[in-house]
RNA sequence: GGGCGCGUGGCCUAGUCUGGAUAUGGCGCUUGCCUCCUAAGCAAGUGGUCAGGGGUUCGAAUCCCUUCGCGCCCGCCA
């Protein structure tokens, strides 16, 4: 089973002796639902209930049948009957000699998958380059890039994009906007984003009032579509400045780009000329007054409007025009291609999944959607200016987290305070996003964001202080290979329950990155957490002797690992003192 | 009008795809635990018609139908 970590193993093991039982017994299953017993009653379950009709047994019978058959072979320790449930016991030693000395040879890999061979592009953020991120929209680069970590520990090949929406109606709204209005520095904070955001606001404010200022940014969109050196170059800039600004928001937290499409590249090199030739040879194209559109009724689009126009009366593209060429771009680039987005995009997306296929593509875009982080008092708007920027989220939480440490470590100085009070802040703003399903609506309330204690980044951060601080103070490392050896010294409760939850992390990142879920992840550090944390209660490891200390060092370490992994794919830091 | 998603103790939340053992954790509240590896911790208690109703099933938070509430969408915007 070369590749496959021990718990899975172990899994494996159980479905293959289970399955040989079966046989004997004259009874079949296509899946055999493996569980998770409750805790106390064995590593994995059997549910016996559907085999209750076809081989006319009670439930329990029959488990009680299946349990005294399985042989306690390899891993397999011992198997009882309960409730209608075989339960199957780890050989704990077995287990616990494998986890470590995988654990302890792997480190910062530990956790990770075999080599996918996947090349997968995972576009996260993208939004328009009109302003501050919000916390709004802060969940898509946190969610994106989690998903992107976790991908990467799986064994996936996995590069981050971001679409640079720099064509279109919001440009050239924010392109009049510089043009035309001598706003000053007005802006809450000394960087572009904020800068030109006033800008934005200003020209919707105008266009809104005046129909002949709605005209002009008409114009100055019809430029820009085709090639006006000075619209380019004013629209260019301020989306460089503003997403420069926007960039460096997200380094605060902890999320990087590896690459960026602009948009106004697929418009200068043709592909969306292409696209559209294409389009236009399409069966389901049809044309309404000079503009081109594609009847989807026929592809399970329903609503008001089936009709999904890709060019203006006057020629010009359309978004999701733009959106189509780059997805074929994407396609061209990856195996998988992975779009984060807000639930608003949904419809969006159905019709480009349409679309695709009329040109004959066969490839579709994979979604992630996301619902809306609100506010107590409604919806954010970039527009309205009803925001909560990342920016202020960023500053109050490591300020509060900075009172936090102050409060705890008189020994520290300044600037150590200062580096955890970001570790912990940051932290603790990514986790509360990250721990959600993402199609669950947020609303967001300053006294859940700023929470540190409980389901929080700083309690699994702490654990993996903790962890490291007896480390230190062991002055060595555990040696693997007497560690693995004296696994037979780990008896207690709270160290056989520490060990057999670190041996899932492999399984949970498989599990996170095939499903493209964040939020289990942050379930299982929390999990994984709250076991060390009764371990370090309980267990003492300092004052243990021997091959006992030995094998408790290993423990600890192995823990380290885990949760310092289980932290790295959230994007949080894992601090050695807290 | 139509489509998609969400609804789990006072509050937040896991489990829902693939139906099974007393429904997971946290916050809050009450109460214990620092001569002992960092108390951002540990332990105990409190608290639930899994939105309502019907159905399928030996068994439903989970599947089906329906009602209600909330969110999002149905632009020659992005």
């Amino acid at each position: 089973m070369a590749g496959e970590d021990p718990f899975t193993a172990f899994r494996s093991e159980v479905e293959a002796a289970l399955r040989a039982t079966l046989q004997e017994l004259g009874a079949e299953l296509e899946d055999l639902a493996l569980e998770r017993p409750p805790e106390g009653m064995g590593d994995l379950a059997l549910p016996c209930f559907p085999l209750a009709k076809t081989l006319r047994k009670a439930p329990n019978a029959i488990a009680e049948d299946i349990a005294s058959r399985l042989r306690s072979t390899g891993m397999i320790e011992k198997a009882e009957a309960k409730g209608g449930y075989v339960n199957i016991h780890v050989r704990f030693d077995m287990l616990a000699g494998s986890i470590l000395e995988k654990a302890l040879s792997l480190k910062e890999r530990f956790g990770s998958g075999e080599p996918k061979g996947v090349k997968v592009l995972l576009e996260h953020t993208s939004v328009n380059p009109t302003g501050p991120i919000h916390i709004g929209r802060a969940r898509n680069p946190i969610i994106g890039d989690t998903i992107a970590r976790i991908m990467r520990l799986a064994g996936y090949d996995v590069t981050t994009e971001f679409y640079v929406n720099d064509v279109g109606r919001q440009v050239a709204t924010m392109a009049w906007g510089v043009k035309n209005l001598d706003i000053g520095e007005t802006a809450d904070r000394d960087k572009d984003d904020h800068r030109f955001v006033s800008y934005y606001r200003g020209a919707n404010e105008k266009a809104d009032a005046d129909p002949k200022v709605l005209a002009e940014i008409d114009d100055l969109l019809y430029k820009l579509e085709h090639g006006d050196p000075e619209t380019a170059r004013i629209t260019r800039e301020t989306s460089e400045r503003v997403l420069d600004g926007m960039l460096d928001s997200l380094r605060q937290i902890n999320v990087n780009i590896d690459q960026f499409t602009w948009e106004s590249r697929l418009v200068e090199d043709g592909s969306v000329d292409e696209v559209i030739a294409k389009l236009v040879g399409s069966d389901y194209c049809h044309e309404d007054e000079g503009a081109r559109y594609l009847e989807l009724e026929t592809f399970g689009i329903s609503g008001r409007e089936t009709k999904w126009v890709f060019t203006r009366a006057d020629g010009t593209s359309l978004y999701t025009t733009r959106d189509l060429a780059y997805h074929l771009d994407k396609f061209a680039r990856s195996d998988v291609a992975i779009n984060i987005l807000g639930e608003d995009q949904k419809l969006g997306m159905q019709q480009l999944a349409a679309a695709l296929t009329t040109i004959g593509s066969d490839r579709k875009p994979e979604a992630v959607f996301y619902a809306f982080v609100s506010l107590p008092e409604g919806r954010m708007s970039t527009r309205k200016g009803t925001v909560v920027t990342l920016d202020d989220l960023i500053d109050e939480i490591v300020e509060r987290a900075y009172e936090e440490v102050r409060k705890r470590r008189t020994d520290l100085s300044e600037e150590r305070m200062r580096e955890i009070a970001r570790t912990v802040g940051i932290g603790a703003l990514r986790y509360n996003i990250a721990r959600i399903q993402a199609e669950k609506q947020i609303v967001f309330k300053w006294e859940e964001a700023l929470n540190f204690e409980g389901s929080s980044a700083p309690f699994v951060q702490y654990a993996h202080a903790r962890a490291c601080s007896i480390l230190r103070k062991a002055e060595k490392q555990a040696a693997a290979t007497s560690a693995v050896a004296a696994v037979t010294k780990l008896t207690t409760y709270h160290e056989r329950e520490l060990l057999k939850l670190i041996a899932r992390l492999p399984s949970v990142i498989a599990d996170c990155a095939e499903g493209r879920k964040a939020h289990l992840l942050a379930s299982y550090a929390q999990e994984l957490a709250s076991q060390f944390n009764q371990f370090y209660r309980y267990v003492p490891v300092l004052r243990a002797e021997g091959d006992t200390l030995e094998a408790r060092l290993a423990l600890v370490e192995a823990a380290k690992w885990a949760l310092g992994n289980a932290l790295g794919c959230l994007g949080l830091d894992a601090p050695e003192e807290m």
